[in-house]
DNA sequence: TTGACATATCGATGAATATCGATATAATAT
DNA sequence: ATATTATATCGATATTCATCGATATGTCAA
């Protein structure tokens, strides 16, 4: 996926706030609503849940009338993995190293 | 550093081609709108590589009038895994066993 | 079919921010 | 001192985007 689709996906208190609760476990759209405790209504998370869908960043499954969403943990370490590939190669070096011993 | 912060500091396409740049080397501000060819103007490279120091994600050395910047390896490891413990615990697992071999 | 519930979409609004031209600041050279 | 060079800051503008209320869509139950 393209960095920086990736780095404005996580560019939001709100969103990551979200990825916390999608983490490691399966939730409806209400069951977020409820833990942001009114902090944003219905609509706006469905907005950010829209955009963590767009970069592939959650699994959706729907379920009667609910949809259930929870975090894309490969997608996050491949995106992870590339930035560091890309930004920090000295300390990917490192891990490499790690390996061999 | 905040998450979130570190995140903005990515969400701009410019901004990530400022640290491909500086990513292995240390430039100058004017090397970087040369780099950019015209994309940007001199201004605008300041306003970004201000961003990015903000967010301590440049190491910047000031020589005669002027300032070289270069990509801040460490810091971005530290957020990446950061990011990585957070939203991808289960691949940071692996990595963990990877070691215990 | 009608009503209730869950979620998505729409249109509007305000806030954040990328970009620019103009200019200020700072360092150096003449 | 003055001019030149390198960079930062300022003010304005346009665009992006988070948020909301209202409403549409879709699913199930009675």
């Amino acid at each position: 996926m393209d960095q920086v689709k990736f780095a404005k996906a996580l560019a939001d208190e709100t969103r990551q706030e979200i990825m916390k609760f999608l983490c490691c476990e399966w939730l409806s759209v209400n069951d977020v609503v409820d833990r942001l405790q009114g902090r944003v209504n219905q609509p706006t998370v469905s907005h950010h849940l829209k955009k963590l869908e767009e970069a592939e960043l959650v699994h959706v499954r729907q379920e009667g009338r609910q949809r259930f969403y929870s975090l894309n943990q490969e997608m996050m370490s491949i995106c992870c993995g590339n930035l560091m590939t890309n930004y920090a190669p000295e300390f990917v070096d490192q891990v490499i190293k790690l390996r061999e011993v």
